[in-house]
DNA sequence: GCGCTATACCGGAAATTTCCGGTATTTTTT
DNA sequence: AAAAAATACCGGAAATTTCCGGTATAGCGC
């Protein structure tokens, strides 16, 4: 009985490439592929046998990461899922190991680690190495860096910060004061850390709170 | 006689996902694989025959897409590259087809598309299609959109500026006046066409003028 | 009802950024 | 050797951003 894969990365051709990779390998066969979260969920549905692994890719389109993993995991608790990123910033580990993700590979791992590393998935739960390029224990040993939670109005104002207006025009984009904006600039240089507006901008686009 | 394809990309999975794929269509096979552009040209000499396309990324580490393209088709200028990009933005474009590239894909295409423009490639030297993803006419409409020529000490100025520094520690860290550091903003902001440190330290990553 | 959070706003001041119009020296190019 | 480009700097002012300590309303959960 092969090990069946799941896969959903926006990327068509990588998505393409990976599967027909990952076919080749012995006892391993691609049942679902997906272009977006959403797609997965609705392409798993229509699946008789489920898969024994998924892997997602942090970043995409219309459901990210997280959220699939977190949906997933809700709907199918015995499904490991695996994050595939090009980023090994902590932030996208993190979110993606607290959604429930069984392992964390960087797409630029070599094809024989992700044949291990899927084979110990599926023998032992997970899959966790520091040659991976993913240093868990140093994101372990400082958990404060939590997620940061934004509210609406704050999302919306972060992305009109990431831009060459002035907090004027912001203001006014947004029908509100001047003032009332300083507040929410107030409270986002709190939450990320920074002291100036080009440093929140920056940071916004590292943590992916705003699209780039 | 089977079209010989060499790869150069910085992910490594996507790199040999890819080669794998290739391999798989009819007529095609890969005869050489590359991390950067670095060792791609060093491949290359290597190879007692040429391949016929190349498919170059236009991020890499250690030597970047557009760097290869022209060292390559100053070496072997019998040789087609094509550029394979996440991005479609008019900066990686312009940048890769000055440089001598025959096609421009983004790396979401289907494989079939891929598989077409390669023969293409190879019967008319060239492959250009709007439904790739990129298009080419409004990129040549204008071309006042070229390439900006940046001093090193601006480069500098530019990637400490994308910080959250103020000017008076990047001036410290530059070992400058306060004074020359406006001069460098001033600059800049006429380059870049913008109005604020935040839209400068965007656009330059936008533009790819600073690592990210 | 009480606490909590989000939302919306204000005055005032200090710091930083931005803009303007300059000068001068060195290096590179033609 | 002259022109052009890059480097380094200055004064002064206006605009924007940042910081501080407030107030007030509305909605939600317990």
């Amino acid at each position: 009985m092969k090990i069946k894969i799941g896969i959903a990365d926006d990327q068509q051709l990588f998505l393409r490439s990976l599967s027909n990779l990952i076919s080749s390998f012995n006892d391993f066969e691609v049942v679902v592929e997906a272009l977006n979260g959403q797609e997965l969920l609705k392409n798993l549905a229509a699946l008789s046998t489920l898969p024994d692994i998924i892997l997602i890719d942090v970043q995409m389109p219309v459901m990210d990461g997280p959220t699939t993993v977190r949906e997933i995991t809700l709907k199918h608790p015995e499904l490991a899922t695996v994050a595939l990123s090009m980023k090994e910033d902590d932030h996208s580990v993190l979110s993606m190991l607290r959604a429930g993700c069984s392992a964390y590979l960087l797409k630029d791992v070599h094809p024989r680690e992700l044949e291990r590393a899927l084979i110990e998935v599926r023998n032992t739960g997970y899959y966790n190495s520091d040659i991976s390029g993913v240093n868990y224990r140093r994101l372990l040993r400082r958990q404060e860096n939590d997620e940061i939670k934004l509210t609406e109005r704050e999302k919306t104002f972060l992305k009109l910060a990431c831009s060459d207006f002035t907090y004027k025009e912001i203001a006014s984009k947004m029908f509100l004061s001047e003032k009332t904006i300083d507040g929410y600039r107030e409270s986002l240089f709190q939450k990320l850390n920074v002291k100036s507006r080009t440093g929140m901008a920056l940071e916004a686009i590292r943590q992916n709170l705003v699209a780039f």
